[in-house]
RNA sequence: GGAGAGGUGGCCGAGCGGCUUAAGGCAACGGUUUGCUAAACCGUCGUAGGGGCUCUACCUCUACCGGGGGUUCGAAUCCCCCCCUCUCCGCCA
């Protein structure tokens, strides 16, 4: 959520925020409405309640002796101010869950500023492409797509997956399951030698949780639901890795905290029918290794920056051309100042595809969990910034394309063969 | 799942309808003293939202004692529901 200050004193700077999102700017004026209406309330309400304050106090003292008056007036009138006041309150109420209520006040359908650097434009045709890293691979053959080499391996069986869960989920067997544990033990190699500390936390969120890092209530179809709990299954560890000091006020010797965490993620898809039904870059469990950091607000973008290099270096490291591209205003995430997508190189497609996408939340995600830093005194939010580094399945199909040849097998980078047990190739048994 | 005990500021801990404006202590910060350190002493010391104003200051009000509701002129304190922690029992990877 935006400060709702920052929305009073420059109204301007947000609408064009929304225009750019291709959001609605009237948000905007009905938020402020309801806060100029709110506060009104709140002078009158607190008005009353000094005043009964006042007389309860005074209404004590004559019980005990202390002063001289009649008890029963006194107790009559403040009977008939705390109706008043009741009917105040209510109303108070009224308009506060208009305008701040998580399940749907206007504070909270307002998105993230977007940030000065980030192209402007209606939808993802306005991404501006950053980087390309390393070649793309040319074949003598016909190319098959990554299902079709991993079932002709005979190690994967989506089939199969089919018949224990449902369409969109994925069944591994032998080296090629080997070979997800293989990419995510190196990328968590790789951030810990990084900087980052892992974290392995609950794969299951709460609704506060949820809430805070933004999910619900606005995201709550793509969101697995337990039955009869108020739990979810995370649709990333973003989320529980965000909210791990929420509420509390840090130390800003704390900062910067940089984590990463593999765990497995759990989306409904809900509105994605028809798209990617092929393969396995579209399931509904997925594992991933998330890269999360909770920073000073004057190096957030530096860290940004330094985010996507460590994404990147595990695409470097198993030798997969990809690019990188910074999402345009109409494509950006609702918590998103600014993000950058990085997408591999998929053969059969003849096309990159997102394989990670790195954001800078600013104080927008910290502000709605309420997690601080104290700093010479003074109270501030931190930036928070979420990054893929890298989604695994996903991984796993790049390397499954890239590296296929003629005759099926398919070579493995060098970097996993001490991660594959001395294994260099996949080989059909 | 059953029985009991608890949740009060950064931490410890008192308070169990109005002398609370949440005592006292620890920690922290500023100062005095000191050759240095320590000690002692003095002061400051929660968060949030309003209002005033001569607007980085200052004055002032309100809310918050796990969360939510209720009783009352008045609730940390009484009542109801929920959550969490601890101890014991049961079950269990």
């Amino acid at each position: 959520m935006l400060d709702l200050k920052v929305i009073r004193n420059t109204p301007d700077v947000v609408r064009k925020a929304l225009a750019d999102r291709q959001d609605d700017p009237g948000k905007v004026d009905r938020l402020l409405a309801l806060d100029s209406e709110f506060r009104q309330l709140q002078v009158r309400i607190d008005g009353l309640r000094e005043e009964r304050n006042r007389a309860s106090k005074t209404i004590g003292a004559i019980k005990t002796g202390k002063a001289e008056g009649d008890v029963a007036v006194l107790q009559e009138d403040m009977r008939k101010l705390g109706d008043e006041l009741k009917t105040l309150e209510e109303r108070q109420k009224e308009i506060e869950l208009e305008r701040m209520d998580p399940a749907g006040g206007v504070l909270f359908t307002i998105p993230n500023i977007p940030h000065e650097t980030v192209p402007v434009g209606p939808d993802e045709s306005a991404n501006v492409e950053v980087r390309r890293w390393g070649t793309v691979p040319t074949f003598s053959f016909g190319v098959h797509s990554h299902d079709e080499v991993g079932e002709g391996l005979g190690m994967l069986d989506l089939a199969r997956a089919t018949k224990l869960a449902g369409a969109r989920f994925v069944l591994q067997i032998g080296p090629l399951a080997r070979l997800e544990r293989a990419l995510y033990n190196l990328m968590l190699d790789l951030h810990t030698q990084h900087g980052y500390t892992e974290v392995m936390p609950p794969a299951i969120a709460n609704e506060e949780t949820l809430t805070a890092n933004g999910n619900l209530p606005k995201f709550k179809d793509q969101l697995f639901k337990l039955e009869e709990w108020p739990y979810y299954l995370i649709p990333t560890a973003e989320v529980p890795l965000t909210n791990i000091r929420r509420g509390e006020i840090l130390d800003a010797a704390e900062l910067p905290m940089r984590m990463t965490a593999f765990t497995p993620c759990f989306r409904s898809e809900a509105g994605a029918a028809g798209r990617d039904t092929k393969g396995i870059i579209r399931v509904h469990q997925f594992d991933k290794v998330e890269l999360v950091k909770v920073v000073h607000p004057d190096s957030s973008y530096d860290e940004l920056e330094s985010m996507v290099n460590d994404a990147e270096r595990i695409l470097q490291t198993l030798g997969l051309p990809y690019r990188v591209v910074a999402l345009s205003t109409g494509d950006l995430g609702f918590n998103a100042a600014k993000t950058y997508d990085i997408e591999v190189w998929f053969p059969s497609q003849n096309k990159y595809r997102e394989i990670s996408s790195c954001s800078n939340c600013t104080d927008f995600q910290a502000r709605r969990g309420q997690t601080r830093f104290r700093e010479d005194g003074q109270i501030r939010f931190p930036h928070t910034l979420n990054g893929s580094g890298l989604a695994v399945g996903r991984c796993l199909a790049a390397i499954l394309e890239n590296y296929q040849r003629e005759d099926g097998s398919v070579a493995l980078p060098e970097a996993l063969h001490p991660y594959m047990g001395g294994l260099t190739e996949l080989r059909r048994a």
